[in-house]
DNA sequence: TCTTTAATTAACCACAAGGTTTATTATTGG
DNA sequence: CCAATAATAAACCTTGTGGTTAATTAAAGA
């Protein structure tokens, strides 16, 4: 995998289980355990997500005696919002009212 | 790598290659030849690239003699767009004030 | 038909991803 | 100190990724 912070971020989020945990994260701290429960699959098959999400600064982690409580932190999605954002105008129709906008001034100011 | 869309969509954000290819596509269509120009890499490994892209539906090729045009498929990132605008509460700023305004809200209509 | 150009396929390599089971570490609490 | 709980580390397996070079296919055009 690349080992720019974009890169980073987009491979995190490939992954499904990751998703569902960044979900069960949005409603609050978690440990291991919590987030474990509702998966078919091993602790430590958890805890190597919950580390490709760390490294990905998705989530950071506390210590709470033996409990790793993992919170979300999603100001890292910023910038994966933003670079998608950049393509907006190829899908989106409603920036089709602003290019309508911007070709009939166009039209209006320049037409030679 | 999981294969449901969102996943392979991500997955093929996740390498600053495949961006790039992705941004010069927002330019218009261009042959393997012109997408490989710009990069230190083989042209296999753009063709590799490109085939990602297009298994992930960023791109759909075409057919003129011996040139496969490549374009940009950029509709596919909605999903992924909406999927992370679903977390943007958790970071927005400009989504405070909408917080502020629904607990003022609240307190004045609900105070018990 | 033969050559040239465009692109992919094939075969290979190194390494990372995502999973397993077993073993260890860390910490609490009787 | 010892047992129980929480979590990670170690070792291993299979598959995919990202790259290479060499060979092959596809089409155009002299």
């Amino acid at each position: 995998m690349a080992t720019d912070q974009l890169s980073r971020t987009f491979a995190a989020l490939s992954d499904p289980t990751r998703r569902a945990i960044l979900a069960m994260l949005s409603q609050g701290e978690a440990t291991v355990n919590d987030i474990a429960a509702p998966f078919e699959m091993s602790l430590p098959a958890i805890s190597k997500h919950l580390q490709v999400l760390e490294r990905a600064a998705l989530i950071s982690r506390g210590r709470d005696a033996q409990w790793r409580p993992a919170r979300l932190n999603a100001v890292t999605l910023a910038p994966a919002a933003d670079w998608i954002d950049g393509y907006r105008r190829f899908w989106d129709r409603s920036f089709d009212a602003l290019d309508d906008q911007l070709t009939s001034e166009e039209k209006g100011t320049t037409n030679d």
